[in-house]
DNA sequence: TGCCAGGCCCTCTTTAGGGCCTT
């Protein structure tokens, strides 16, 4: 079964299409559920960051000063990523990312990819809601330093990720594959059950 | 220059609207 890398992006805004950057890159490798590897660098786009993400991410401009090229980053991460599926934690928005910067320097991930909020809403659908912060706590994973920063967002996303292939291989009794966990995240939330009694 | 997203999913739906998530 090929590694899982759980990653997350901190970005100077919402959406690289409106000229919006990567600041920082952090992940996490799982083989045979366990944390085995990690990634985690800060990168300077050369944009100025505003107030806002600054004061949500603790990132400022001054640590991103002498921090290296996204360039540079982004052609090592291609690397750790190889050979790999990846999953994130609302996978649209960091995908975006992904496919943005890696398509800055010519490099394009062609692997599999999976969303931990989409498999969380239907497989732990009585919590509260879906955020990271709250899936800490009602997956009851350890919380691994600050939200908001990349490697500490992708322990726990990876952690939680760990809490829910674990709940649906104890609630059928077998293991499941990456493809079928992406069939249930493309399932409507009524018939999961339904799918999981035919796996 | 400055503008600022967008995919998913539910429902009093599908000729649509709005909340949830991510920075």
């Amino acid at each position: 079964m090929k590694p899982i890398v759980v990653l997350d992006f901190e970005t100077s805004g919402m959406s690289p299409d409106f000229n919006d950057r990567a600041i920082e890159i952090g992940a996490v490798k799982i083989v045979d559920g366990a944390i085995v590897d990690e990634f985690q660098s800060l990168m300077n786009p050369g944009v100025y960051i505003n107030g806002f993400i600054q004061d949500l991410t603790g990132i400022s401009n001054d640590m991103l000063k002498d921090a290296p090229h996204n360039s540079q980053v982004m052609t090592q991460f291609y690397e750790f990523i190889q050979d790999s599926h990846i999953v994130a934690h609302n996978l649209s928005f960091d995908k975006k990312f992904l496919d943005a910067e890696l398509g800055l320097v010519d490099l394009e991930f062609t692997g599999s990819a999976g969303c931990s909020l989409l498999l969380a809403r239907r497989i732990l659908p009585d919590s509260p809601n879906h955020k990271l912060g709250t899936l800490v706590n009602y997956c009851r994973v350890p919380k691994s330093g600050q939200f908001h920063r990349a490697l500490d967002d992708a322990k726990m996303t990876g952690f939680i990720w760990l809490a829910m292939i674990d709940k649906i291989e104890s609630s059928i009794g077998k293991t499941v594959s990456f493809e079928m966990i992406q069939k249930i995240c493309k399932t409507p939330k009524k018939k999961i059950p339904e799918l999981l009694a035919s796996i």
